[in-house]
DNA sequence: TCTACTGTTTGATCTGAATCAAGGAAGATC
DNA sequence: GATCTTCCTTGATTCAGATCAAACAGTAGA
C-alpha cells in the first residue's frame, strides 16, 4: 500500500497515532480494498483473520440467533476501526451498508504491530472505550425506551455521526441526511419490526417533526421536539 | 497501599501485567476501600475521578433516563476493572450489589501511569474488548430475545461468571449459586419488569429446569434444557 | 407503456409482556 | 411473639408493538 499521507482518514483513523516512518512500516501489511453494498467481510463465529480501517462507506456490525433473528450491534463510519483484534474468533459479522473502501490488515500482523507500538494501542483503547460507551447507551435504548423514543434517538444519533467530518473540531449536526439503512435495518438496530419503524416515521412526519424527501433521506424540521421525544438522559 | 503480592486478585486483575517493581510504583497511588451494598461509587454524568480494581464483591454498571427508568449495562466481578479511564465524565453509575472491597486509584494518576506502561494498557484493552463483546451479546438479548430466553441466558451467564475462579484454567460452571441481584435488578439487567421475571422463574421451577432454594439461590436441575431455552447463537 | 419487482406504508387483529391489584413469606424491630 | 417492612408471587386486565394481510410507490426491464 502506498502513500498513507494522502489518505482521507489519515487524521481520523487510529493511524493518526503513528509517525511517518511507523506508518510506512504498518502500510507494508495493509492493502486497500473495495467492498460493495451487502458484502460481508467477517462472519460471526469465524476465525478473526482481518481487521481494517474504514476509508469510506458505512458498515454494520451484527449478531444473530440460529433461527435468523438479527440484531445490529454497531454501525461503523469512515475513520473507524473494524474487526476483533487480540481474539481467535469474531463474535459478530461485519457487512457493508454502502459501497465502501477499507484499509485491511491481517489480524496477526496487526496484533503484532500494535503490541510493539503503544501509541497505536492507546488510540485503539480509546476507540474501544468510546464504542463500549455507545453500546451501553444502546442497551438503555433497547431495554427501556419506547418505539417513538428509539426512532427519535436514532435520527439524532445519525444526524450527529454523519456530521462528524473529522476535520478537527468542526462537528456539525446535520439537519438533512441520507440514512445508510433501509427500514428493515432500522428495525434491526432498534429492536423493532419494519412496520413499527414505518408507522413511527409516518407519525413524526405527520406531526411536522421531520420530513422524508425520499426513502432514505431524512430532514429534521424540529430538532428541539425530536430531542424531547428521544428521552435523552 | 501495601503488599500487592498478597492480593487475592493479583493474577486476575490487570495488575498481572506488571512486574514487582512496577506494581510497587502503581500501589503508591492506590488505596484499598470497602463499600457496602447499595453504595454508589460513581454517578452517571459526574466527573470521572476514580477507577478501581474489584477485589471482592459484585457491582452493577447502570444508565438511566431522567424519569427514573434504569438499565443495568454491566456487572462487575472480582478481578474486573471499573471506571472510565481517559474520559472527562463517567457516562454511567457504578453501585455495589454486595459489600465489596476495591483497590481505588485517582483517574488522572491511573491514566498517566497506564500511558507509560504499555503492558498495563494492553491488558486494559483486552478487558475492554471483552466487555464490548459482552455488551453486544446483551444488545442481541435486549433487542431480540423473549422473556424466557432472557432469563435462561442470564442464569447460564451467572453460572459461568460466578464460576470463574480466575485460578488459571479452572473454569467451572456452577450448578448452584447465589444471584447478586434481587428481582428488580434482574429485571433491570434483562429489560423486563419484576413481575415478568418472577413469573418466568416460577415456570422454570414448575418445569423442573431449576429449583429456587431461597430468594437469591438458584440451582440448575437441567442445564441442557436451559441451554435450549436460552436461544444461544 | 405495460409488467414485474422490491421496498414501503397502512389497516386489522393478536399477543407477550406491562400494568394494576392483592396476597403471601421472610426477615427485621420492638 | 406480635407488628412492620421489604421483597416476592400470583391473578386480572390492558396495551404497545408484533403479526397478518393488502395496497401502494418507485424503479427496472421488456
Amino acid at each position: 500500500m502506498r502513500d498513507c499521507s494522502q489518505c482521507v482518514v489519515r487524521n481520523r483513523a487510529i493511524c493518526a497515532a503513528l509517525t511517518h516512518d511507523e506508518l510506512d512500516a504498518l502500510s507494508q501489511f495493509g492493502r486497500k480494498q473495495r467492498v460493495i453494498r451487502g458484502q460481508t467481510l467477517v462472519w460471526e463465529g469465524d476465525d478473526s483473520l482481518i481487521v481494517a480501517n474504514v476509508i469510506s462507506g458505512v458498515l454494520k456490525v451484527s449478531m444473530s440467533i440460529s433461527d435468523g433473528r438479527e440484531q445490529i450491534v454497531g454501525v461503523v463510519f469512515p475513520g473507524d476501526f473494524i474487526g476483533r483484534p487480540f481474539g481467535q474468533q469474531s463474535p459478530y459479522s461485519v457487512t457493508a451498508l454502502n459501497d465502501a473502501e477499507l484499509c485491511i490488515f491481517s489480524r496477526s500482523n496487526f496484533d503484532a504491530f500494535a503490541r510493539s507500538h503503544p501509541a497505536l494501542e492507546h488510540k485503539l483503547l480509546q476507540r474501544t472505550l468510546e464504542e463500549l460507551d455507545r453500546a451501553r447507551e444502546w442497551m438503555l435504548l433497547l431495554g427501556k425506551k419506547t418505539a417513538t423514543e428509539r426512532i427519535a434517538t436514532l435520527l439524532l444519533e445519525m444526524s450527529s455521526r454523519l456530521g462528524e467530518t473529522g476535520c478537527s473540531v468542526e462537528q456539525s449536526e446535520l439537519n438533512e441526511f441520507a440514512l445508510p439503512f433501509d427500514r428493515q435495518q432500522m428495525g434491526d438496530v432498534l429492536g423493532l419490526t419494519i412496520e413499527t419503524v414505518s408507522r413511527q416515521l409516518s407519525r413524526l412526519k405527520a406531526d411536522g417533526v421531520i420530513s422524508l424527501p425520499d426513502r432514505r433521506m431524512v430532514s429534521i424540521q424540529d430538532r428541539r421536539r425530536l430531542q424531547d421525544l428521544s428521552a435523552a438522559a
